[in-house]
RNA sequence: GCCGGGGUGGCGGAAUGGCAGACGCACAGGUUUCAAAAACCUGCGAUCGCAAGGUCAUGAGGGUUCGACUCCCUCCCUCGGCACCA
């Protein structure tokens, strides 16, 4: 009697000698193969291997042992996201050193990264908060300050005030915190950026080159936010101000009836001594500045529904106009001459365009809105052709028409005349973003220090430079000093200034007494250039040789959730077109093919997590089914890309074909080999050609499924099994279940002395890993049957089915139909009006 | 409101315009067993029928086609993203 499938000791011993032969660390070139870079999105440090890391990563290293049994030499490498915000805060909850926690914590996510036995190239392994890996992170804040790309300025920038820190545009969700949830202010402070509006452009133009889903391309697309219009000026009466707004209908300038400034327009305090109703207009724009971004956009909740009404309660977010005249201010539309008024709103936003608009209540529901509430004139200046000019309009006109009340422009199709205006009132086209520059100083501890100086004395003799002084290359890293207290103040100021040894030092340029810079890089910068790193990890002479970079990069395949389309994916982007620009790199574009996994919910349909009870977790699974089983099954789910609720006794139907494989395979007598595949060749190529593509196309669910059924018809054939159709079937099953078709192989190995000989002559040769074997071939015309069913219709309705050659010609195929007394039944006297033939396939009779 | 996925048995899900429900889960019946588990076999959309077989079914309604889950139009629901972006 066999051993029973044993996945425990069977999955501990070959993780080992995968280990121990280094079978999966990546040369950088082998002769007569082709490189092939297979990424997943490294882990940030939390603690644990949840469900969802097991999902990405899974299903993908089955993509990548295949491409390494295609013949590529692919390199998967594996690393740690370790710096940030989360370490920082647990360590703070659990008074620990941020360090401490996330060195033990990448110790216990490796063990478990091992138990799936993925087949990593642990030698490039990389962690960002090593000063051997951060050194270079700084190296690249440097470039980026070279090139006048980082540069320093005061904001009003998003403020976490429980994380005590700036954010980023891209780290704030919905008026909140993308890390704690809490409510987000605004603070006027001094920050560093990255000129990422420089590339706006570029982002957005090379999405069409790359092959990602479609979702994703449009995410960013929205994120970058390009629009075209026009920036128009308009005369301050009285002065030589102008107030310049952005528009992308021009065309409607001939109705613009007043001007509206955002709360914050800079040209309030510099027009603030002519402001007749000065006390109201402050009070309003205070209480404006008070209010957070949601509050501003949310007027009046709306009534939550009745039970069993449909829909749940929905925030209205378009409310109340609110806003103030700034009375004694008037500007010229440049197009009528006249005066109009000026208003601040704060439905203005000051981060886009110029923070003015014209207002054309006529055209645009906002400015309509705000003209009812506040009595201002509504010009109508477009208008269907053909209509008569309407006396009032009931609601904004916001369709294509003709010009009316425009001067020389009546009766001219309204697009016609949008470029006109811009000519005649000597404005400039201008193409608006919504993407703003990258702030990505951080108040906060566990970060790589921004390698920067402030001098005074190098501020007097050279003024322009501010005293700004970059730490030289050759004294990188700016080490992270080990301090005891790293707790955020809340002034604004990071930790990391109250330590004198720190900040204390000597200019490199004059040599006088400096101060550092004490905020740290946004985590996310690190992230944005790993992938380079992997390609020569341990290089302490540059971020990694030329030659490497070449041989690797760009990354051939990217696998991660999809929460990361736009801030680390657009940032990555983004270093990477600097980096090209700057001659570091031949690529413009980092990743070139991009997939999601989907997101494993609860077996309550719910999302997961601690408070609901409803977390699967996988070292249970991997402790009861093994890593096998668990591998398997998320491949067998669902559709990669979409995820869905656990189902907890699925995985017992990929637990119960492991071990018919197992059963049938180790305790098999086979047949010949000569045989071959006795009565199996044509389900064999099928399942050869099926699996292949599938995996290709990341259809995992349906490659397994194709296995499942291969499995089943050899176990019909299971007495005259041979050794060839078994060798085959562990080959394709090797990608989803490494350790069981590692095993097997070996066994059937030892038990077949043409395989144990060798052919060097040596009476014993060492028995190559499945994973380093080719994957096999198949022949199309095996996969096609000799016979098929063919299927009979009348109207396009089954009637009759028979089994024919899969070379019937149509006269022999018809003359066969016609006679089956079934069908002549049905036909009756009817005369069939024509008759549709699809080889292979049917027969369609109409009458 | 705009953009992008999706809607198929009790459940997860299959179907180059050509047998809807592959494969699996759950369930039911059986074999085995002192018994249970495991394993194995059979059945399993709804409905009419003893059966052969028929009819209806892929969110709703139209259309194109010999033939539609698949293509087109209108609408509903759902998930994700964006949203006072001028």
């Amino acid at each position: 009697m066999p051993n029973p499938y044993n996945h425990k000791k069977i999955e501990s011993k070959w993780q080992k000698k995968w280990k121990d032969g280094k079978i999966f660390e990546a040369p950088d070139a082998i002769r007569g193969k082709k490189n092939f870079y297979h990424l997943v999105m490294f882990p940030y440090p939390s603690g644990d291997l949840h469900i969802g890391h097991w999902y990405n990563f899974a299903p993908a290293d089955v993509f990548a042992r295949y491409k390494r049994m295609r013949g590529f030499n692919v390199m998967s490498p594996i690393g740690f996201d370790a710096f940030g915000l989360p370490a920082e805060n647990a360590a703070i909850k659990r008074k620990i050193h941020p360090a401490k926690w996330t060195t033990a914590n990448i110790k216990a996510m490796t063990k478990q990264l091992e138990s799936m036995g993925n087949s990593y190239d642990w030698s490039r392994l990389v962690i960002t908060c090593e000063s051997e890996y951060y050194k270079w992170t700084q190296w690249l804040f440097l470039k980026f300050f070279e090139k006048g790309l980082a540069y320093r300025k005061n904001v009003l920038a998003n403020w976490c005030p429980s994380c005590r820190t700036v954010l980023a545009n891209e780290q704030v969700i919905d008026g909140h915190c993308e890390r704690c949830d809490s409510e987000v202010t605004h603070k006027e402070v001094e920050q560093w950026l990255f000129k990422i509006t420089d590339y706006a452009e570029r982002l957005l133009g090379d999405l069409e080159t790359l092959d990602w889903p479609e979702r994703t391309k449009s995410m960013q697309r929205e994120w970058i936010g390009r629009s075209e219009g026009a920036e128009i000026e308009f005369p301050v009466v009285d002065s030589n101000l102008k107030i310049k707004v952005f528009t992308t209908r021009a065309d409607t300038l001939p109705g613009a009836t007043y001007l509206v400034l955002a709360p914050e327009h800079p040209l309030i305090t510099t027009l603030n001594a002519r402001i007749k109703n000065k006390n109201s207009a402050k009070e309003y724009i205070e209480q404006a500045q008070k209010k957070s971004e949601l509050e501003r956009m949310i007027g009046v909740e709306a009534p939550t529904p009745a039970e069993g009404e449909v829909g749940g309660p929905t925030v209205k977010r378009v409310g109340q106009k609110t806003g103030v005249e700034l009375k004694g201010i008037l500007a010229i539309n440049p197009f009528t001459k006249k005066e109009i008024p000026v208003w601040a709103s704060d439905y203005v936003l000051h981060t886009y365009g110029t923070g003015a608009i014209m207002a054309v209540p006529a055209h645009d529901e906002r400015d309509y809105e705000f003209a009812k509430k506040f009595d201002l004139p509504i010009i109508q200046v477009i208008t269907k052709e053909g209509e008569a000019e309407i006396g009032e309009l009931a609601a904004p006109y916001l369709e294509d028409g003709i010009m009316v009340n425009s001067g020389d422009l009546n009766n001219l199709p309204n697009n016609f005349a949008k470029d006109r205006i811009v000519e005649l009132v000597d404005s400039k086209k201008k193409i608006n973003y919504k993407l703003h520059d990258w702030i990505l100083s951080r108040q906060r501890y566990w970060g790589a220090p921004i390698p920067i100086i402030y001098c005074k004395n190098c501020a007097i003799q050279n003024p322009s430079g501010q005293g700004i002084v970059p730490v030289p290359e050759k004294d990188l890293p700016v080490l992270l000093p080990k301090i005891k207290d790293f707790t955020p103040e809340g002034t604004g100021k990071s930790p990391l200034a109250k330590s004198s040894e720190f900040v204390k030092v000597k200019c490199p340029q004059c040599g006088w007494e400096a101060e550092r810079e004490t905020d740290t890089i946004d985590t996310f910068v690190d992230s944005s250039w790993y992938y380079l790193r992997y390609a020569d990890s341990h290089n302490d002479k540059e971020f990694a040789e030329d030659k490497k970079i070449k041989s690797w990069l760009p990354v051939n395949m990217y696998i991660g959730g999809a929460e990361h389309s736009v801030k680390h994916l657009l940032y990555s982007r983004f270093i990477t077109k600097f980096l090209h620009d700057n001659g570091y790199l031949e690529f413009k574009e980092p990743f070139v093919s991009l997939r999601h996994q989907g997101i494993i919910l609860g077996p309550d349909g719910q999302k997961m997590s601690k408070s609901k009870g409803n977390v699967v977790d996988p070292d249970d699974l991997v402790e009861k089914f093994g890593a096998d089983s668990v591998r398997m099954y998320l491949c067998f789910m669902g559709e990669y890309h979409q995820g869905g609720p656990w189902n907890p006794t699925g995985i017992m139907g990929v637990s119960r074909f492991l071990n018919r494989v197992w059963k049938l395979i180790s305790e098999k007598e086979f047949v010949d080999s000569d045989k071959k595949f006795v009565g199996l060749d044509r389900i064999m190529h099928k399942t050869i050609k099926k699996v292949g593509e599938d995996i290709e196309n990341f259809k995992f669910n349906t490659a397994v499924s194709s296995l499942m059924i291969l499995l089943n018809a050899m176990e019909k054939e299971q007495n005259r099994l041979s050794l060839v159709t078994c060798h085959l079937f562990l080959k394709l099953l090797a990608p989803f279940t490494p350790h069981l078709a590692e095993e097997l192989w070996h066994n059937l190995a030892n038990s077949d002395p043409a395989f144990a000989q060798g052919s060097g002559g040596q009476s014993k040769r060492e028995i190559a890993s499945i994973h380093l074997e080719p994957w096999p071939e198949y022949d199309e015309k095996m996969t096609i049957e000799d016979e098929f069913e063919l299927l009979i219709q009348i109207n396009g309705k089954l009637r009759d089915k028979v089994f024919v050659s899969k070379n019937i010609a149509q006269k022999e195929a018809e003359k066969l139909v016609l006679e089956r007394n079934k069908i002549k039944e049905q036909l009756g006297k009817k005369k069939p009006k024509k008759i549709i033939f699809v080889p292979g396939r049917l027969l369609n009779i109409v009458i």
